[in-house]
DNA sequence: TTGTAAGCGTTATCAA
DNA sequence: TTGATAACGCTTACAA
């Protein structure tokens, strides 16, 4: 591999005036400046990262951690961090702990779970990243599962913490779910059931919280009988939308808190001979790429992947300049997405 | 940060004991191995691995070029190149194109590509990873693409080149289409229409030898009226479903040649009031994740896109490690996956 | 069994 | 404007 020295010997300077040239450190004559540049194209010079890196105490790089890439909001925020970090020509190690695949969404797996986080942020701290990253693939809160002191700063996405100190990036659950009801009241639906996800997640209990808080400002009293607990699959949207439909007075709507239960809401309503959305509107969450293809396709709440990186990877630059930040827990907002699971009243 | 030396120091050895009982370099006596120990633990020494690196000339990290991953292929090759980068000690430095998004599938604008591709591949070698894995996002010839004079290993994935040269995993398109026209025949029909992708690609061209061939070994003359050329999309799916639907002698099944195809396929038949599969068997390519939700499901053939990644993978360390392959092409089978849209005729 | 020291390919200080 | 050289944190002869 050609290096410093051999551009310096063949152009007939020193290896300070070649690195001088190749960083823009200014200081040198032209006709050098044309020579080595010269020198370095016929040899095919590529610089050593890794030797500027030691020298320089900065690799360019950040860690991404990824709970799991196969999931399907993980490659949208990854390719969100990338669009700023290539803009930036930072460079991403990438860490993708496989959990999904190696403990379900079993996260009681506590000690598991710390192993395998611990190894994750050693290697990154290792490989001297400027910082790093991490992506939940459940929004959940990872406190009492990252290591303590992390000697670089971290972003989280996707998953909460219990640090103020720490920096998290989410999207906005309570009015998102807010938004989902509001536009179920907008279309005329008054009875309004809810199928929410297991009890002690941060999303489901956040998305009620819109859901009754959108009720209530439409003086729609909450119905006890109409709200749901499911499991955030589809059988369980399934199996409480026949209970929903047995009831003696029927919802006309349900909001499902994830598409993969909408889905399931909505095989349970054609089973009963139900038409989606004549005799039923169903609303969805999350805007999996697969409710385009159902029948009918599912109106939901797209999250905003792409950005949730984006603001990932700007935070994180900041952080790693070392300049101010002036909030730490950001929240985007989730976009009505209209398909056909929904009508008018 | 703390380094070797402030072990060495505090520990009251050497520089090069503290190297050797790290790296396992043999030769040092149990005491001295305990204390060095203790001390690494008590001052949480992380080693620096990019002074390692530097020193050993190897950084046991490897490049993956993924020409975007949000594309619905790559997240499970990636994390079957993590598997077994795991179970290795090796790290992944990502480098996504974003090609999709930045250029849709319109793969004529050669110049850019060629531009993107040569600085994705400068980076990785500059970045001195040890070899490179690169993931197309559409089967195709990549050859005029790819920068010449690679200093490194590169094994292919997703993608061919037309030099025999070159290491690539992919799958087999003639057998995996051979397998679902089998399917259909082994169901029982007979007239079996096909909807191609558009004419000047890899995967349509060997699917349509693998139909063609099926067709044959079991006695079926190739009807060309049940030849359709669509562009892959949904819409034409549909259409030329519609074509083939307004024949005077109408197929009883139809291989789309991929899921979103299938998909539109499927809605031109319900669209006449046909039912699927009773009145018409569909099978689909590809698996797609949506192809499990649709009505009815899609039958399809699951690309092995995780093996890919690991096989990809398991070259590269053989390549690595500058060992003999027996095989430079390597083709992987797709799986028939039964779902609602076929049945017996 | 342990220590000394050179060197990996850069950058950057200081002197010329 | 240029060059000589120490230093970044590690590994590894080689010597003790």
């Amino acid at each position: 591999m050609t290096k410093i020295k051999d551009i310096a010997k063949q152009a007939g300077v020193s290896t300070a005036t070649v690195s001088h040239v190749l960083n823009n450190t200014g200081r040198v004559g032209e006709s050098t400046r044309q020579k080595v540049l010269e020198v370095i194209n016929e040899l095919n010079y590529k610089p050593n990262k890794i030797a500027k890196s030691l020298k320089i105490k900065k690799t360019s790089t950040v860690g991404v951690i990824a709970e799991d890439v196969t999931v399907f909001n993980t490659p949208d925020i990854i390719d969100g961090i990338n669009e700023i970090a290539e803009n930036s020509g930072l460079g991403i190690l990438l860490s993708n702990l496989r959990i999904y695949k190696k403990m379900g969404i079993d996260f009681s797996q506590k000690e598991h779970m710390k192993e395998l986080l611990s190894i994750a942020f050693d290697e990154m701290v290792k490989n001297q990243v400027d910082g790093i990253i991490y992506i939940g693939t459940y929004t959940r809160d990872v406190t009492d599962v990252i290591p303590a002191n992390i000697p670089l700063p971290v972003v989280y996405t996707y998953c909460y913490t219990s640090n103020e100190l720490d920096y998290t990036v989410n999207y906005d659950d309570e009015f998102a779910a807010y938004e989902a009801t509001r536009h179920l009241i907008d279309s005329g639906h008054k009875e309004i059931a809810l199928i929410s996800g297991i009890i002690d997640s941060i999303p489901s209990h956040e998305r009620f919280n819109g859901y009754r808080r959108a009720l209530m400002d439409y003086g729609i009293p909450l119905n006890p009988s109409f709200v749901k607990t499911g499991d955030w699959e589809v059988d369980s949207g399934f199996i409480l939308t026949e209970e929903l439909l047995n009831l003696a007075k029927k919802p006309t709507a349900i909001l499902a808190l994830n598409d993969l239960m909408a889905f399931g809401s909505i095989n349970a309503a054609k089973n009963r001979g139900l038409h989606v959305p004549d005799d039923i509107s169903i609303i969805g969450f999350d805007n999996r790429e697969f409710s385009a293809f159902t029948t009918p396709g599912i109106t939901t709440m797209s999250i905003p992947l792409h950005q949730m990186g984006e603001k990932s990877m700007d935070m994180l630059k900041l952080l790693i300049a070392n300049r101010n930040i002036d909030k730490k827990k950001i929240k985007l907002h989730c976009d009505l997405l209209k398909r056909e699971s929904v009508s008018k009243k």
